[in-house]
DNA sequence: TCTTTTTAGTTACCGGTTTTACAAGAAGCA
DNA sequence: TGCTTCTTGTAAAACCGGTAACTAAAAAGA
């Protein structure tokens, strides 16, 4: 079902068939009326292939998150697709798996689909090339929770050094008094600065930064598990965990009470 | 950057640049490598869309979920994702926000984008012209999770009888006698064989089934919150909660709670 | 009758693939 | 040697389904 079809079938040419779908001026009301109605009976949906090709820009959105089942990001990918369907964009969905060459290789497969526009959540990764790729080609990018602050383009992000000062602050104000941090890849701007804010807190607090209670890991229930494990072998003190993300602060409270400690009496969370 | 761009710099014709560029036998393997080289080297990606619009066929395949931010969902996306990204497929993200007419509207989208499959788990309603409307156009169709089982398609789904009955068998096995039920809309064959593997269970044990414990509501957090207060307020005696959704089950278990009943003690879910 | 305005048709284009056509060189044969 | 035939390599053009810039015809107005 084409305009040509439509064409064919009254005996008209193409363009005026899409004109008058186009409520073109230039086309008379009475042809209109007849056009817009046999599209309508005949079913006529407009191919969207077809129109991106033409235009140069196809009405999607390329969305990278490093894993679409974490809650976080399957709740902007919710609120991102809410919004894109009210203006007609479909939203493409990529995983980076927090793998820097996967984020490449997903930028290019976006580039070549003619995506209108590119959000990003960064993987750790130091070159940035792909994605000064999409600015160049005039493809709006906005990177969001995880950016790279080598790039100039709008970004979207929470003040992750107040998040982790006003954690840690609270953490002290319970009374605990040797709080460990578990930080996650420092190659992200996001963990380098929940890490600081962790350690101005301490410092602001007049205590001491012991770097043995200071470990690092990637964003999973088991790293959680394996570093509170870790900690607990180390026989150092402590009496509460700062963990840089919920999954590894879920995987330290299940070894913490599979331990025998209680949460949050015994350690803080 | 297109096959033109690359024929008038070696100055042949750009079906030549194709042919070669798509090891077509009758381009002589010099004339081959000099192309695909300067292709290479020129960085030429195809365009995506100019292909789809030839071939008819967009290497896209649609998915459409209730909510993208529910756990169960997120994890069929990422593994969704995954395995098309492996033939060069991408994922077009819809969600039907459980609205049966918000279903049809995604799947009229998908149809104009050319996708070349589409997976659903469907949204409660009575009509399926729009489901129909797919596998007339030839386009696959696979169901998953919520299975409309009008639809002779393939589908993708886990025994939500048997599972309910388990679910019922465990909580009579623990001591519970009194087990309430929270369903969701039993226009969804998923929920109503839940509700029915409930009622076997209890049956097979000899036990009542009593409808002033039977509830129903959406799955979200707060209509679990609301039941369980409803059932608390209505004075039934009851001893566990079986709940067909998760978060129906935590708003279940967070109301227990701050109505001063512990769990799983005084009350399982 | 001539000009202006409306309305609708022609054609090129987006960037690929594919069919058809053609040319040059090699091989076969009298 | 000269002609046909077969390969092989490449070019030209059509096509996918729309849009848009010209262009032309018809109707309205002066």
């Amino acid at each position: 079902m084409t305009i040509y079809d439509i064409a064919k079938e009254l005996n008209i040419a193409a363009s005026t068939v899409s004109r008058a779908l186009n409520n073109n001026p230039r086309i008379s009301k009475k042809t209109r009326k007849l056009i817009q109605e046999t599209a309508e009976q005949m079913g006529y949906k407009p191919n969207q292939v077809a129109l991106a090709l033409r235009k140069g820009s196809s009405k999607t959105i390329g969305v990278i998150v490093p894993f679409v089942d974490r809650a976080f990001f399957g709740a902007v990918l919710s609120g991102v697709e809410e919004v894109f369907k009210q203006s007609g964009h479909q939203v493409i969905l990529c995983q980076s798996h927090d793998i820097h060459e996967k984020e490449i290789e997903n930028i290019e497969t976006l580039l070549g689909a003619q995506v209108s526009g590119i959000l990003v959540s960064v993987a750790p990764g130091k070159s940035y090339e792909h994605l000064n790729k999409v600015v160049d080609s005039n493809i709006p990018l906005v990177m969001f929770d995880r950016v790279n602050d080598q790039m100039k383009t709008s970004c979207v992000k929470v003040d992750d050094f107040k998040g982790a000062y006003q954690a840690t602050t609270h953490l002290l104000d319970q009374g605990y008094q040797k709080i460990a941090h578990f930080h996650g890849d420092l190659a992200l701007k996001i963990y380098e600065e929940r890490l600081n804010g962790y350690l101005q807190a301490l410092r602001d607090h007049d205590l001491p930064v012991e770097s043995q209670l200071i470990f690092g890991g990637d964003c999973f229930i088991e790293i959680g598990s394996s570093l509170t494990e870790k900690l607990i072998k180390s026989g150092e003190e402590f009496d509460a965990i700062f963990a840089s993300s919920d999954y590894k602060a879920i995987g330290a409270i299940k070894t913490l009470k599979s331990n025998g400690f209680s949460v949050p009496e015994d350690k803080g969370v």
